[in-house]
DNA sequence: GTACCTGCAAACGTTTTGCTGATCA
DNA sequence: TGATCAGCAAAACGTTTGCAGGTAC
């Protein structure tokens, strides 16, 4: 969490700047996520957009995320499990995601060389790079064993790319 | 294409080296598996094996292609557009895909130093790797530009994370 | 005032599953 | 023969959409 007052929300802000109009549950919306610091799908930003004001359908929430994402506000990320997350679009400097098979729980990381790596492999290809995507699945290195079954995400059913 | 001969195809022989039970089905879907130099998702697989034999329904090769994923026989990739698409595991080296945002079309490239890389950074964070995923998205660099937006994949909806 | 928004519920496309009868070992 | 499998159709899943009102600007 990052700001909670009673002012606009930073995410609220980018949509103004895009030219959204802003309705009362967009701006739910926005504050959910400007003050998010993971990487909710959309039950969940339903969820807690749902404790600040009830008046808030699924489907708006669907629509509002896609729209941000289409204004370049959002990014989707898929780390299996089939649903999409979502994380507000940083400025700069990108980071990597590393996901604990065990429990899903998702470590940001950096490394600042890879992406200029994978140009030259697209350049070479004969591509212009326009994006990519990389996630590793880790498992925490046994110190003590602790936890190793506990709370697994639901039986991974869809999406788990290996 | 690989082999098309009257003998059970390499991907028939590891599912009985698997403890599978053969049947006629799972020959077929085998067959196509292992003839297959692309990455079809179910849909077109159930296409390629019901040319073999009619008598086979999509949940079969549903269930098939799962069972095969699980034995770790296949591979599950999601390249965007909302589908799985498979393909057979390969012992030892492994690829990576650039998908060409303009026509979905895949190409295989490798990378050897790639996932020793990301091993040492999942151990830098206190994980033992278990698997990556990674995905180059790029536009065919302009020569003299053509059919720059043929054929585009299906206006691009569910998948695509960038 | 009007273009754009929302909620609802129905529709969507992909994938899974319950059931019954068939098949492999 | 007994466990596993196939087909079918129905359901589940996440997501999108048509429509009839509302709301921001």
């Amino acid at each position: 969490m990052k700001s909670q007052s009673a002012e606009e929300s930073r995410i609220a802000q980018l949509c103004v700047e895009h030219g959204l109009k802003m309705t009362g549950q967009r701006r739910v919306i926005a504050r959910v996520l400007s003050d998010a610091d993971d990487h909710p799908d959309v039950e969940e930003l339903y969820r807690r957009a749902a404790m600040l004001d009830s008046r808030i359908s699924v489907a708006t929430v669907y629509r509002t995320v896609r729209l941000l994402e289409e204004k370049g506000i959002l990014e989707r990320r898929d780390f299996g499990g089939g649903r999409a997350r979502y994380e507000a679009t940083e400025g700069g400097k990108h980071h990597y995601h590393l996901i604990d098979v065990d429990n899903g729980k998702v470590i940001e990381f950096e490394d600042p060389e890879h992406e200029e790596l994978m140009r030259r492999v697209a350049e070479r290809l004969g591509f212009d790079f326009v994006s990519m995507r990389l996630e590793l699945f880790g498992k925490k290195r046994a110190v003590a064993q602790k936890e190793t079954k506990a709370a697994a995400p639901k039986g991974r059913r869809k999406g788990e790319t290996a």
